[in-house]
DNA sequence: CTGAAAGCGCTTACAG
DNA sequence: CTGAAAGCGCTTACAG
């Protein structure tokens, strides 16, 4: 039951500790042919070298410890997906943790990676809690940040370019003549819901568009959220013929209420999200949005944060460009007339 | 930089390492006042227990290892939510790692778990690749399988009762009167396809309805395998006009296929999933499925694993039923005479 | 090339 | 109630 030591395998090779421990990690100070035996005999025997004690003593224990607010929203597991199979192809291990944004979880996260040694941190896309400055910047390991909604500048991270993408979104809607843009937010969107609101009014002024507040709305960047903020644009007196929507959880969330007034997407209102989450291209109409390479995302953030484990330089801020992905829920509105024709026989 | 060990906490709190390591475990031999002490010095200096020294000499990690296909898999991410969840409530943190089905990565993987000590293993929905059998029960730590896909006596399971959610799917078509049901399945899904084809003969059985091979067809349980499964059986001289899919992601490929070809959901194809994933609620049309409880199954799999490395008696199987959420993607047939109309009107 | 020894940071009989 | 000592399973100077 108990699993074989280093002693074992000494014991049955006719060598010390230190010779096995030298053969197993394939030191070339071990005589070929001994450390050929004493590796065969360790895999014979099925001998696995315990972590625990090795980082006891290296002081390394080859873990990265990944926060999300949950792994249940899908660009979160994408994103975590990326982090994995980085983190694995350099020999890392992850442990994900949950911190719901409740700050007794996030306490509790932290003191148990903490108290684990995990080489490195990892945490994606932050909303409120404990886990800002302080907490974070307390830490004696580095800390790579993941599309976080907060300055932080005591961490790395890896931001997608919000601006960028929701001034290619929205442009992309007055390019098919819309005038009338709303914007569906997130009210804990902080920094990003900030900066996709800036790039929304830049791309209105490049169009010549006046920007008006009563377009802007916020749900909560979830489906529900977004039905409540769309019915909101459309009980206005001059309603949006487009909207750009914080995310694609948002978009599909408004693209489930407007089909339950009645109204067809997009001849009857236009729709881009953000993210391009996998299901988006399987929807009805397929999305049209701005992509974030979400694995490669995950990817980078660990790449950034092995480097900095291995006391390498890493670039403190890695700007990633979204694409814009045009499908079809985006045409060119209706009339005016024909709009109001087609409200009067649906009410 | 170093962080603290215990000897720092005893030398300023003057006493021994093990009087510290008594007090910080909340021992009764410890003295009240002094106990207090030392818990407030080491607080203030943030001292935090290292967990490898102590499970080098407890013989206890807390940590469990979950194995999964890929996390990016919205069923799979829903699970280790609950996992996570039920683990961190008893202090246990958990090792996620992406197996991708592929055999060396799987391999990688165990090793890795064995070598960090993990106290048990989860492996959730498991396709092919070298996990079975041999590997699994070769470990000395307990594991437990979720929806696994291939028997096996060895390790204890979490398991959704597929056999009586494909039958409320397949009798909720029948009930609204199709007799030309299609099953479109999932040719990865082995175990689990092969049930929800058992679930779906019996239904059709037990609504007097003969059943035709020719309707079953299989995909790869997402949406693109399941439009070109979707494409076969509409290709059939005598259609379905229901038609019943091994997940919400295969649905979500027929339904995005059905679109395509210019059918409506319901009124010229029902169709019906399973797992009812986060999204299917806001599809168009919202989708009518089987309701399987996955963060639950993730919770109840975590506590099946906890007691069995507690040593506690723990059901072998555990199987979960799921629920039939009647939505709207399923109504009564056309007339053949309404769809061959239709059909040409569409052609 | 090899081994004996010290030490990583804890826990836990054992003795007092 | 407290402490000295041994030991968990490794790695790594140090000496040969």
């Amino acid at each position: 039951m108990k699993s074989l030591s280093i002693k074992d395998i000494a014991k049955t090779a006719r060598v010390s500790n230190s010779t096995v421990s030298r053969a197993l990690r394939n030191s070339p100070l071990v005589n070929r042919e001994t450390g050929d035996l004493i590796r065969r005999i360790a895999e014979d025997a099925g001998y696995r070298p315990s972590a625990a004690a090795r980082s006891l003593v290296t002081r390394r224990t080859h873990t990265i410890g990944v926060v999300v607010t949950t792994i249940s929203d899908p660009f979160v597991a994408d994103v975590v997906s990326g982090i994995e199979d980085a983190a694995e192809a350099q020999g890392f291990s992850v442990f994900l943790a949950n911190s719901h944004a409740e700050p007794a979880r996030e306490k509790r996260v932290v003191r148990s990676f903490e108290e684990r040694r995990v080489d490195g941190i990892i945490v994606t896309s932050s909303r409120v809690g404990s886990l800002h400055v302080s907490m974070l910047s307390r830490m004696e390991v580095p800390i790579v940040l993941l599309n976080n909604q907060h300055d932080n500048e005591a961490a790395h991270s890896v931001m997608i370019d919000n601006r960028g993408g929701s001034f290619a979104a929205t442009q992309h809607l007055a390019s098919h003549g819309h005038r009338r843009i709303g914007y569906i937010g997130d009210r804990g969107g902080y920094q990003s819901d900030a900066e996709r609101l800036s790039g929304y009014q830049a791309a209105l002024e490049a169009a010549g568009i006046e920007f008006d507040p009563a377009l802007v709305v916020r749900g909560d960047g979830r489906p529900e959220g977004a039905r409540e903020a769309l019915g909101q644009l459309l009980s206005l007196a001059d309603a949006p013929t487009g909207v750009f929507c914080y995310n694609d959880m948002s978009a599909l969330g408004a693209m489930h209420e407007a089909g339950k007034r009645g109204l067809r997407i997009p001849e009857d209102l236009s729709l881009v999200g953000f993210d391009d989450l996998y299901i988006s291209q399987y929807l009805n109409p397929p999305l049209t949005t701005v992509r974030q390479p979400m694995t490669g995302m995950g990817r980078m953030a660990t790449e950034t944060l092995l480097r900095l484990i291995a006391r390498e330089p890493a670039p403190p801020v890695v700007t990633v460009h979204g694409e814009l992905i045009v499908r079809e829920s985006v045409c060119a509105p209706r009339t005016a007339r024909a709009r109001s024709a087609r409200a009067r026989s649906a009410g």
